[in-house]
DNA sequence: AAGATACCAGTTTTT
DNA sequence: CTGGTATCTT
């Protein structure tokens, strides 16, 4: 590969006449000051901390249309690798854009193909051949249960799902089956399997396959045992750039370091772009410990702060800064703008339950839409997905317009899998996995029994499955029912083998479903989902009218399980925190901000402070996605599991500036009830993690909010501030065996009291433990 | 082999 | 309260 002829070298001294000859540089003129400095440093370690809002894909996206307009490298000697396929599209498009001509594309993807790209053409390096396939969720689970089943575990108590999950935590720690201490394996199935990991592999082996660790994993292997095919990246990649580097796992900073190291650590060309504060993946192996030691894992690294943002107000961004600051271990930024006016408020709104919570957003939601804003530019963001529902009814009955983003992907859908199953199945005849899927999809007649023979003869010839039964159809071992049917199917799979040397995929599938009886299935099911499963179907084999093989279509499949984003129509967004990352609407909706909710008990259960922290990012990353507006809002109670529970609004509300918050108590509308939920906050628990509590900002907020109204709430605010610090001090107003009231429960008994706590045993609802503020006396 | 009932667990999600 | 699986029944 020739060198480009270098036009221009930062650090190779100042060099006017040739700056001029170099191809200008338009890209530079809407950037800010220290956008321009990330853009430039091209060489050596650059770690760019982008704050939310503040240009971090421009920056990537230009930096890269700087190396290749200066012609510091060939396209493809630049690898940039992001979290996401939808991210590394949105790259590979700006680029276009900002840069027309340029020679060979940048190597631009997801670790994850990129990993993919690099052991197809090294595949027998490490025992496997290139055509293998790469097993998701599905199949990883299914291959799990059989290797349990062989093991005679019980499946209710070792699920496979859970050895699915601790595999999963050892490959983003890039353990291989060696790495993995005997006390992390004899985690399941009390230490009685302690080789179900290395079992597994060999298992993946024989079926040439690979899941999503190991693809990271195998390239890692692949880069450690053959220094000369690692040499001939680091040849390759002369600019290398990752994005959203706090979510990286540790799997992943094993893959980067090692492609790094084809230079001295502080003249690597590294780039990598993140937000220590918006790490919100730690549950999945994220190590935000990665970014934080850039520096000294590169030292002499240039860090650019990317400070300035551009999308939020004031207000917003204060609220934001204010937050996250709580959190300890920072890099530490702080947002801010340049627009002078501070903007609306943050608005906190207290509920009754989840159900007025829905309705107030609906009404909220409304109101704006009827003063102009599109529904497109609002969003509801929530902690789990089981809060969406309420909204989803609640939207349904208004008639307005909403979309779910999240949920069941696209093709994690059972008839796309169904399907995908048997194209597999044409494309690789020894996709075992695939035709286990099907074999009595739709039904066939064949039952355990029979598929059994079909797999004990596999295992015994040592062919695979669908060899296994072209050889049993011959003989006299199966039923005659069985024989038939089977003998037929493989006749068929010939056949589409056949044809799919000379059809568009598209159409492949198509017959596929019609001649194997799917579609027929699928008209007799009267249910509710089968006409949108058939409507799947037909969006699944439109998406592969753009694919020319079989093969094609199935790689692409197997690394981009993105979801179909259709945004055709007007309409209010509904997802997680989680998803919302990235993202930016008008106005964001906030709700469920209570204690247990979010912060989610769980998280704070298992991982403590840390986990905490991490929510409290959550936090950050859902108010920056607020441009003009945030409205956040608790629940008093809220049915978790069926049942109701009373809660307190979150301690990250305390957390945020009084003096941009606008609190409103719709609980007041039930009669006084519901005051108090809230106000004991601070005072009722002991709590592990926070210690100062010396100025609960939300209620002087909502103190401060009563006096501007002027109205009767101030008295009982007063009163109930006054009890609250009561409580905290023991004295309940109740006795056990007293008689008490609730609005939702009904009548019941004390059974036990703790702090401000009531154990009640109602005489509908059961057994329950409420705040006292909730009930009166009966 | 397929349908019906009982039982249990139950964040966040990408590849 | 849900959905998903496991076991039981025909």
């Amino acid at each position: 590969m020739a060198e480009p002829a270098p036009l221009y070298r930062p650090g190779a001294g100042p060099n006017t006449s040739r700056l001029q000859q170099a191809p200008a540089m338009d890209y530079l003129a809407g950037l800010n000051p220290e956008q321009r400095d990330a853009v430039l440093a091209t060489e050596g370690p650059v770690l760019v901390l982008a704050g939310a809002g503040t240009g971090k894909t421009r920056v990537l996206t230009t930096r890269i249309a700087h190396i290749l307009n200066q012609r510091l490298a060939w396209g493809s000697q630049i690898l940039a690798v992001t979290f996401t396929n939808k991210a590394a599209g949105e790259m590979k498009k700006r680029i276009h854009e900002l840069v027309p001509n340029f020679d060979g594309m940048p190597w631009m993807g997801t670790f994850h193909s990129v990993s993919a790209r690099i052991l197809r053409q090294h595949a027998e390096l490490v025992d496997l051949k290139p055509s293998f396939t790469i097993l998701d969720t599905d199949d990883q689970i299914r291959l799990i249960k059989q290797l349990l089943a062989a093991e005679n575990i019980d499946e209710k108590r070792w699920t496979a799902r859970g050895f699915a999950g601790l595999l999963d935590t050892w490959k983003n720690r890039g353990w291989l089956p060696k790495d993995v201490p005997a006390s992390e394996s004899s985690v399941f199935a009390n230490g009685r399997l302690p080789n179900l990991y290395a079992d597994y592999q060999a298992r993946l082996k024989t079926l040439n396959a690979v899941d999503f660790g190991d693809l990271l994993l195998e390239c890692i292997r692949l880069f450690r045992e053959q220094p000369d095919v690692l040499a001939e990246y680091h040849k390759r990649f002369k600019y290398m750039l990752v994005d959203e580097y706090q979510d990286s796992n540790t799997a992943q900073y094993l893959w980067l370091r090692l492609l790094a190291q084809g230079r001295p650590a502080n003249e690597a060309n590294i780039c990598v772009v993140g937000d220590d504060d918006q790490s919100i993946y730690g549950w999945r192996g994220a190590e935000v410990d990665n970014i934080l030691r850039f520096e000294k894992d590169f030292p002499g690294a240039k860090v650019v702060k990317l400070e300035r943002n551009y999308r939020s107000t004031a207000n917003i961004l204060k609220a934001a800064s204010t937050l996250i600051a709580f959190n300890e271990g920072r890099l530490g930024k702080t947002l801010h703008t340049d627009v002078a006016e501070a903007g609306e408020p943050i608005s906190f709104t207290q509920v009754y339950d989840s159900e007025e919570e829905a309705r107030t957003v609906g009404e909220e939601i409304e109101q704006f839409q009827r003063l102009g804003e599109p529904l497109n530019s609002m969003a509801i963001l929530v902690r789990a997905s089981f809060q969406m529902r309420e909204f989803e009814e609640r939207f349904i009955t208004l008639g307005l317009n909403y979309r779910v983003i999240g949920g069941p992907r696209f093709y994690e859908r059972k008839e796309i899998r169904d399907a995908l199953a048997y194209l597999r199945l044409v494309a690789q005849p020894f996709d075992d996995l695939a035709f286990e899927r099907i074999i009595n999809v739709p039904k066939r007649g064949l039952g355990d029994s029979t598929v059994n023979m079909l797999t004990a003869t596999a295992r015994h010839q040592n062919v695979p499955l669908l060899q296994s039964t072209r050889m049993l159809v011959e003989t006299e071992d199966l039923k005659p029912k069985q024989r038939s049917v089977l003998r037929a199917l493989v006749a068929q799979f010939d056949d589409w083998s056949y044809r799919a040397e000379s059809l568009p995929p598209y159409q492949l599938v198509e017959q596929i479903l019609e001649e194997s009886g799917y579609m027929d299935m699928l008209s007799a099911d009267k249910s509710a989902e089968s006409e949108g499963r058939k409507e799947n179907l037909k969006e699944l084999s439109r998406s592969m009218e753009e694919f020319e093989t079989l093969g094609g279509f199935l790689e692409h499949i197997s690394l981009v399980m993105d979801r179909d984003s259709a945004e055709a129509s007007d309409a209010v967004t509904i997802m997680t925190l989680h998803s919302a990352k990235g993202l930016e609407y008008n106005t964001v909706f906030l709700p469920g901000w209570e204690d247990g909710t979010f912060p989610s008990q769980r998280s704070m259960d298992e991982s403590g402070r840390a986990g905490l922290e991490e929510e409290r990012r959550l936090g950050y990353v859902g108010i920056t996605r607020g441009r003009k507006r945030v409205r956040i809002s608790a629940a008093q109670n809220r049915r978790i599991h069926g049942l109701w529970q009373s809660a307190i609004p979150s301690r990250f509300i305390d957390e945020l500036p009084p003096d941009v918050l606008d609190v409103t108590d719709r609980g007041s509308a039930y009669g006084g009830y519901s005051y108090g939920g809230g106000a004991s906050s601070r005072f009722n628990k002991a709590d592990p993690f926070e210690s100062v509590y010396e100025t609960p900002g939300w209620q002087r907020a909502r103190a401060q909010q009563a006096t501007r109204k002027g109205g009767g709430p101030l008295t009982i605010e007063g009163e109930l501030v006054a009890r609250s610090v009561d409580l905290g001090s023991q004295s309940s107003g109740f006795e056990v065996s007293d008689r008490v009231f609730h609005l939702k429960f009904g009548y019941g008994e004390v059974m036990n009291i703790e702090g401000n706590k009531l154990t009640i045993e109602f005489d509908k609802a059961g057994t329950k433990k409420v705040l006292e503020s909730f009930v009166t006396k009966g």
